[in-house]
DNA sequence: TGTACATCAGTGAACGCGCGTTCACTGATGTAC
DNA sequence: TGTACATCAGTGAACGCGCGTTCACTGATGTAC
């Protein structure tokens, strides 16, 4: 019954809880991975805090509200991946690129749950759109970071670096979610699986359909 | 309160229903289309086609199974769709791949959350998982068809047919996701922003991020 | 053609569920003097 | 340092809701003879 989640920060045992706010957006994202984001609720997520569900109304106006909060943080959290992948990858600057692909689709496969929640149609809610944007555009800003310096190497196929960026986080974001909840589910099965259809698609992606 | 919906197609005035499961497929669209994909409900569904929620029982085993034949409807009209598409535009094999991603894309516009429903993780069960593959499976044949001709006019940049076609799938996908859930989302509010964003997403797929 | 009967496709009531949200409340905390 | 008090962050009960699913039922339909 009781869980031993309620961390009280500072004040050990005290009756108020320290960083509610931070522990229920915590919980939310262990209840995505366990039951995933149909079953999310606020109530439940209150339950596995250790927490009257009626708390949570000091810390978000509504549900929709604490979804955001998720999505914003765990775009934060892939905003960083995202960034050490392309600090950690310094061979050049293609290489920079490839590796932040991968990394955004094995994001997306390491998280699902989060990854469904962070594009779930609620969030275009006027009450939260805006806040979820922002935390989207900080993502953005690394791919096109990285795209910069592709084209600076003068390895870019074109001057329009807006468009690029687009054909980038489309293919990535299309082959996770088709991996995720598609036609290529099955071949997202096995590490092979994923590992060849990722390939597959970022070289398809840099090089183009059409010859010439 | 009683929907003039329930058209007992051959006999008029009968006690059974005649298409019942069509109906039901149907009324389901329609209310995808006016309350969202997060509202589905078969009560709903069935109070719409103007019949007991239980006699839903005798044509699905699940509200899954009815989700799933939604699904597969909506497949075969994107296929049918594409294929028009294809068929229609003969200028030449590029301009009739082109012609295909442009109608995916616009095909998820105008039926957002039908298309949604097409991707749902709740399809990846189990008891429905072959059947909607299967759907899937067809709208895909259409894409490889337009490819292979793309092939035979010597103008793939890769001998590698199933490749280039989860590259295109993944584009076109991943485009409209980011449009209706995702950044893409304000963009995608005017005819002229979607028009740009579909012409940059396609061009960036077909000439590729990378130059030579 | 008429009749008996099995089967089929509906009905309406009920079960049990968990949810989001609100409310009056209370105990804890921090602060002004 | 002690005390009065405002504010804050919890609690627990309640409201109202609609949902998916099951059940015993009944009227309609099609078929065998």
């Amino acid at each position: 019954m009781s869980r031993p989640e309620a961390k009280p920060s500072e004040k050990s045992g005290s009756y108020h809880h320290g960083d509610l706010r931070r522990a229920l957006i915590n919980a939310a994202r262990v209840s995505l991975k366990e039951k995933g984001i149909d079953k999310l609720s606020l109530r439940e997520v209150a339950r596995n805090t250790g927490v009257s569900h009626a708390a949570a109304y000091h810390h978000f106006r509504d549900k929709t509200s604490l979804v955001a909060a998720v999505a914003v943080t765990t775009f934060s959290e892939l905003e960083s991946v995202m960034q050490r992948a392309f600090d950690e990858q310094a061979v050049d600057a293609v290489a920079r690129l490839r590796s932040l692909a991968h990394t955004y689709v094995e994001f997306a496969l390491e998280h699902p749950d989060e990854f469904r929640l962070m594009f779930s149609p609620q969030l275009r809610d006027d009450t939260v759109l805006t806040e979820v944007e922002k935390a989207g555009r900080a993502t953005y800003v690394v791919l096109i970071a990285a795209l910069s310096v592709v084209q600076e190497e003068g390895r870019l196929a074109t001057d329009n670096l807006e468009r690029a960026a687009i054909t980038v986080w489309a293919q990535v974001h299309g082959l996770a979610s088709l991996m995720l909840d598609g036609p290529l589910y099955r071949n997202a099965q096995s590490e092979a699986g994923r590992e060849a259809l990722i390939a597959a698609s970022v070289e398809g992606l840099l090089t183009g359909v059409l010859n010439e």
